[in-house]
DNA sequence: GAATAACAGCAGCTCGATTA
DNA sequence: TAATCGAGCTGCTGTTATTC
């Protein structure tokens, strides 16, 4: 339903009751023509793409067999889109995560003073480089106090490793970027009758902040830095695997702390962005 | 030389993240 | 909320290594 409900286009392309769904003979044919249309209308490559990917699961949702959806026709069609897509794997600097970890270690100093959005925004951010969970993960997790300042987080995973995962920050010698740290002086700014409320309860709004919110709270920490605005949140991940790799993490360790389920190659093609400048420059030297 | 195992790489699809 | 972009898993395919 989200799916299709997010692909306006789509649900207007098969605008048919469940009944009249049922009796299409060629449910490919509806597809394909629909994605031909969407070309002759200068539709985006992606749109094109994520369109199908919605007619097909409403055709899946009612029992068509996969066989019956994706026949050789459709591939074709499919084919200049998907191919247009594909990303390409640049070598580029990315900003380097001293940067933001920079700024924890100033604001740690005056932390009572920070406005609440701002506290938010360093909060998630000392998570996410010191844990690699996404922000979807961070804003659904609960957080349990243990012994010697150490926080346990538990939270569930839908993309990656599919099941639930609870990790344990303990107190890092360096304690004014420490996730420990953040999260105990957040959770002092609330009153006491709001102890035992969610994590991201807001003492000035007396709810819950919202995905979006913690979204716009990490942006603007990003931006008080000055790293560039293009950057999303992901790329608070992508600094923090790429210094581990730099700093010689194994490829053991640079799986295990990035928790994807096929490590290597993602990690080699979406997070490792160091340059290749230093290789050269030790293949240049000869005897 | 054929059969099989092991591996790498890519395409396709799905869903998270961002923006207007 | 709609539209778009981008990350990442699954499974397929072609290549290389090994065994028979």
């Amino acid at each position: 339903r989200v799916v299709l409900e997010q692909r306006g286009l789509a649900t207007a392309a098969v605008n048919k009751s469940r009944e009249e769904l049922l009796r299409v003979e060629d449910p490919e044919v509806i597809i394909a023509n629909f994605v031909a249309y969407l070309g002759d209308e200068q539709v985006t490559d992606s749109s094109q793409t994520n369109c199908r990917t919605a007619i097909s699961m409403l055709f899946k949702l009612q029992g068509f067999p996969n066989e019956k959806l994706n026949g050789s026709a459709l591939h074709q069609i499919m084919k200049k889109p998907q191919t247009a897509m594909r990303k390409d794997h640049k070598e580029e600097l990315l900003y380097n995560l001293d940067k933001l970890l920079r700024y924890l270690q100033e604001k740690n100093q005056i932390n009572t003073t920070l406005s609440e959005q701002e506290h938010l925004g360093c909060t998630v951010i000392s998570i996410m480089a010191f844990s690699t969970l996404r922000l979807i993960e961070i804003q659904r997790k609960k957080a349990t106090k243990q012994e010697n300042g150490a926080w346990t987080i538990q939270t569930s995973k839908f993309k990656g490793i599919s099941y639930d995962i609870s990790l344990t920050f303990r107190p890092l010698s360096n304690k004014s970027v420490c996730p420990t740290t953040w999260i105990s002086s957040w959770l002092a700014r609330r009153s006491k009758e709001n102890r035992n409320k969610c994590l991201w309860w807001l003492q000035s709004k007396s709810k819950e902040e919202t995905y979006e919110q913690m979204s716009k709270a990490v942006h603007m920490v990003m931006n008080a830095e000055g790293i560039n605005k293009k950057e999303t949140v992901t790329s608070i991940r992508k600094a923090s695997m790429t210094k581990g790799i730099d700093q010689g993490a194994t490829k053991q360790e640079s799986d295990r702390f990035s928790k994807h389920a096929d490590g290597s190659g993602i990690v080699q093609g979406h997070y490792n962005m160091n340059l290749n400048d230093k290789i050269r420059e030790r293949l240049s030297n000869f005897e």
